[in-house]
DNA sequence: ACTTGACTTGGAGTACGCTCGAAGTTTTAT
DNA sequence: ATAAAACTTCGAGCGTACTCCAAGTCAAGT
């Protein structure tokens, strides 16, 4: 699969693929005989874990904390596990400060109608 | 109240207070003698509700068409209404959103351990 | 053969929301 | 009286996460 394609199907664009790699978010993708990147159907996977991971707010310096420890193979398991607790954590208080300002929203709307 | 104290009372720093003002989410502050801002506490609510409208990820340049809306006067309630009713929408969809992160966070973790 | 489109790299530019520094004046405390 | 702290404006700089352009190569379709 070339990066055109890549794009479309994971709903990133050409640009951001590369921007990532280039980051170190992806690994570094291999080539077909013409230079062009040519990837693996298992990249999906990771892209979808990663739009997870930002679809929580995670920094990109947190992805590449956890993209690098995934690189460096199963030892590092706990670090990740760590790692996400960390922000599954984070993602919690955040759910609660956007229901207190529900909450608010919700009341002030109410003192408009 | 100069900008300092308020810089203190509203967790802003003065940089920010007057970052705020240039842009005009904040009106434009009264002046002493000396032609130092000096504020009325009736500040303090306002800038608490743009904490609030901030801390649920409203974008700067609609808290701003709110503020002009305000500064209009009361003829612009239904508007601010809506304005306020839509970020409402936007953030229960967050929220939702988040939420489903969180669970796919806890599969990931529970797998790990 | 030729046009169109996809790909490459490197680097510059963008949007958001601050954040800070410079240079100068005024206020406050000792 | 003097030194330190707080205020002023204007404009530049920063961190994050892209986003895009230039200039060139390569591939696929008619």
């Amino acid at each position: 699969m070339k990066i055109g394609e890549l794009a479309k199907r994971s709903g990133l664009t050409a640009h951001t693929l590369r921007y990532y790699e280039r980051i170190g978010l992806l690994p570094p993708a291999a080539r077909d005989v013409s230079g062009n990147r040519d990837y693996d159907e298992s990249i999906l996977r990771w892209i979808e874990f990663l739009g997870r991971l930002k679809a929580t707010d995670m920094p990109i310096r947190n992805m590449l904390r956890y993209a690098e420890l995934r690189a460096r193979g199963e030892s590092t398991g706990t670090e990740r596990r760590e790692l996400l607790a960390a922000h599954r954590d984070g993602v919690r208080m955040r759910i609660a400060e956007l229901q207190i300002g529900l909450q608010i929203l919700d009341a002030k709307i109410a003192a408009y109608g």
